[in-house]
DNA sequence: CCATTAAATTCAA
DNA sequence: TTGAATTTAATGG
């Protein structure tokens, strides 16, 4: 366990060590398929950026130079709409992808992210990044399964925002949210504000207040502040599954 | 959409 | 750890 030597540099750079090697999360596509990418360039020239809470760090038009890897920490990213509105378009934890869509021929971002809590995020540059895939086929299989993942995503979201009512979009999300982040005792591991819950299911911060308020009173959800607890899932699916027979991650 | 009040979070002492 | 200051939630017009 102890590849410390104990050279003054590494250590001032304890706490921020990040490298890919020294890397636990089992999420990350890059560490999944470590064993090849080591010792790389790809591995060495990454860069890490700490990002405090609210603190946006892709700018919607900004150019798009590399990838962002979240190591630690969830962020929401998001596309400014028509009058000045947002629009969530997914949040992301642990492991997952900041940015691919300009990876290939794209030269600006078209969307903007946001950390929603302390987040420590690595960065790599395009051209290493296209060199590791080259070389790493499982590397750009596991790439490519989130592609695929990521756009059945996305076409469910444009089937929900055309089809769904107001109540069955902002049930969708606690399903999302619930899926993807999970609960302790009861209550979403993510704390977000309505207004989040409305640019994410496409509503009003004021909708979501009177919805959510709605299924208290149907005892379906019950909410402390930022805590909401998903007490019966199985009904609130159910209500969804009426018009959508899909289940995504 | 806005205004009001209640409630929850943050922050700094 | 507390409570004052700020932000966010909830409701009704």
């Amino acid at each position: 366990m102890s590849l410390n030597t104990s050279h003054s540099k590494l250590r001032k750079k304890a706490l921020t060590d990040v490298s890919c090697e020294a890397c636990t999360n089992e999420n990350c596509l890059i560490n999944r398929s470590l064993q090849s990418i080591s010792n790389t360039e790809f591995a060495k020239n990454k860069s890490t950026l700490k990002c405090k809470k609210g603190q946006q760090f892709i700018m919607e038009g900004a150019p798009v130079n590399g990838l962002f890897f979240i190591l630690k920490g969830t962020v929401k990213v998001f596309r400014t709409g028509i009058n000045g509105r947002e629009q969530i378009v997914r949040f992301a934890k642990e492991g997952e992808i900041i940015g691919h869509r300009g990876f290939g021929t794209e030269e600006y971002y078209s969307i903007g992210a946001i950390a929603l809590q302390e987040s420590v995020l690595c960065y790599f540059s395009k051209d290493d990044l296209q060199d590791a895939l080259l070389e790493n086929p499982k590397f750009a299989y596991d790439l490519m399964l989130f592609y695929a993942n990521e756009l059945n995503r996305s076409e469910n979201k444009v089937k929900s925002i055309s089809q769904m009512t107001v109540r069955e979009r902002v049930i969708d999300t606690l399903l999302y949210l619930h899926r993807k982040f999970g609960d302790i005792n009861g209550f979403l591991s993510l704390p977000l504000s309505r207004k989040e819950y409305a640019d994410y299911a496409g509503t009003t911060e004021e909708q979501v207040i009177r919805i959510f308020s709605a299924l208290k009173k149907e005892k379906l959800i019950s909410a402390k502040g930022k805590k909401i607890a998903v007490s019966n899932i199985q009904l609130l699916k159910s209500e969804i599954s009426e018009h959508n027979y899909f289940l995504d991650a």
